[in-house]
DNA sequence: CCTTTCACATACCGTCGGTATGTGGCGGTA
DNA sequence: TACCGCCACATACCGACGGTATGTGAAAGG
């Protein structure tokens, strides 16, 4: 017995994983509405009954692994309780979630060019950058990091630790990882207090 | 006098101009190829005869925007003769002209989504980057700059000063720029030898 | 059991990027 | 200088796309 609620949910779940899965691997601009609602099995009408249009599926399905990525930094961030080592493995972390090419093309390259910078920064500061602004916060206020405005310190290491994702997701070297983190890990260092 | 020759590229030359004046205000993928012809004074045969179809057009705009970004990069290195200071100086002038709206929305946001991330760091790697990569390669080689790989450093610090750019040409405090050259010659700092 | 509602399905439209073909004038040749 | 071939475009057209207006049948409410 599927009430009319229980099904509506189904099927805008179906329309957001089917129309995620092809967006990732197609990327957004190479994929039709016609090939979504044929993959997730309903019409055109059923789409535009949930969502605005193309973009505010879209939007659904970035908000959707957004959370994801964020789920992950917070989890490996609660794996201890020192508010430095938090930073770091929140960082490596976010990296480690960024490598996912499905995560790449849908959060780092059409995201930005589909809602347009502000929108996708808006999305990123309720999740994944407001886990980073809050750690840095907490260091500065504790005296661990050099007093400073946390807003441009947060936007230089997300991007960083963006762009380092998408390198990472298809270069060749066995120890590109490892030498990404060793790096990052070395420019947080310089943030340190006693730096100064 | 005009030969056919010349015409020729002067036509290539106000498409060009044309789409890059109409994609950095409207973004590429609200601007049609209609409205590009028309603001061209040609008709779309015109287009095809130039360039393979709308990515290919967009494709010889940013390398145009790059080249640009590029020689103000390397203008802003070669004012002084310490390696170290042509770094420093080079992100300053990079991050500057990043904050360009023209240069954003082109070179940061679409790019990556019209061409694809392989391709938009292909561009890349040929100008701004080289130069990135050329200078810490040096500074590593002098032993300023703890050894390391350059590549994980360089996508690092790329994507670090693209983010804050976008950032800063939407931000609102007086000492946004100020802030984030000194965030930024903060992690450089990191850098150096003897901080290890 | 009847009616209302709503979660879709169907049919259709304007516009887009792209292509096939036509054409007029410049440039080389006799 | 008369001719001709070539080439830089212009013209006409196509399929596919995102989006919309309208129809419909089954579940929910009385």
């Amino acid at each position: 017995m599927t009430s009319r609620a229980e099904q509506k949910e189904r099927t805008r779940q179906t329309l957001v994983a089917e129309s995620r899965r092809l967006f990732a691997a197609k990327g957004y601009a190479a994929v039709g509405l016609a090939e979504i609602v044929r993959e997730s099995g309903v019409t055109k009408g059923a789409l535009y009954h949930h969502f605005d249009g193309k973009p505010a599926l879209f939007r659904a399905v970035l908000e959707q692994v957004q959370q994801e990525v964020a789920a992950r930094v917070v989890a490996a961030a609660e794996a201890t309780d020192d508010p430095w080592d938090r930073l770091c493995n929140g960082c490596a972390a976010f990296v480690e979630a960024g490598t996912d090419p499905e995560v790449q093309r849908i959060m780092l390259i059409d995201g930005p060019a589909v809602l347009g910078w502000s929108e996708w920064r808006a999305i990123d500061e309720t999740t994944s950058a407001a886990h980073l602004a809050e750690a840095l916060t907490e260091l500065v206020a504790d005296g661990t990091i050099t007093p400073q405005p946390v807003a441009p310190l947060t936007r230089l290491l997300s991007g960083a630790m963006n762009e380092a994702a998408l390198w990472l997701a298809q270069s060749t070297g066995p120890t590109d990882l490892e030498d990404t983190l060793t790096a990052l890990s070395q420019l947080l260092e310089s943030l340190r207090y006693r730096n100064q």
